[in-house]
DNA sequence: ACTCTTCGTAAGTATCTACTTACCGTAAGA
DNA sequence: TCTTACGGTAAGTAGATACTTACGAAGAGT
């Protein structure tokens, strides 16, 4: 059921430009505020997002904590995507060009 | 650019519920209701969104609209999932541990 | 000890979004 | 033709959510 989460915190754009900006390699919070629009408790609080959705982690290094992405999110969602719906869809996905292809 | 319309479109509870019953074949509108704990119309605006998002398909018969789900919404998200992510997540997931392995 | 930097959280606000009821157009059936 | 069912859209509202500033805790360096 975790999925849910993920796609809640894919939804946002911010928190897209984050994760696409963490692709090049781990960050502080700092870091990932300087390329962003917003604040840095804006930032923070989209961490706490993708963080809960297991789409980054965190590591405590001193005073700052180094987030890095983390492939358990994506996997759920990929998952989700994979089980539940690439058999289901072939089945009926085609069902307009079947029924006009009778008349 | 257009899995991110999949990606909110897939954000929203009701219209999750909405593609489940889809994948047991093509539905009404008022079908849909039924099953749904809010009205008529919230569902037709879901629709609409599921539509934009090429997520359903509608096909006119006389007086209603048939609804049945599309492949071409999910394809697009997996795509961007696949393309942007796989690779790169195996790049930088692990290194927390690679990191703490070595203290 | 003092200062500076880092970062999370609290509190408040503005915008977005999912919902409702009301209404209208259109097709089917008597 | 009159009625009934279907379904999209408009208008308004309540709740969610993404943002801001203010504050406090904790480690690093002098």
């Amino acid at each position: 059921m975790t999925y849910e989460l993920v796609i809640a915190a894919l939804a946002d754009n911010t928190r897209r430009q984050i994760l696409e900006q963490l692709r090049n390699g781990p960050a502080t919070v700092v870091e990932i505020a300087a390329t962003q629009p917003v604040s840095r408790p804006a930032v923070s609080q989209h961490l706490r997002i993708l963080s809960d959705s297991k789409l980054v982690t965190a590591t405590p290094q001193g005073n700052r904590r180094l987030y890095s992405v983390n492939a358990t999110g994506l996997n759920e969602l990929k998952n989700y995507l994979d089980t539940y719906w690439s058999d289901a869809l072939d089945a009926y996905s085609g069902y307009i060009e079947r029924e006009s292809g009778e008349k």
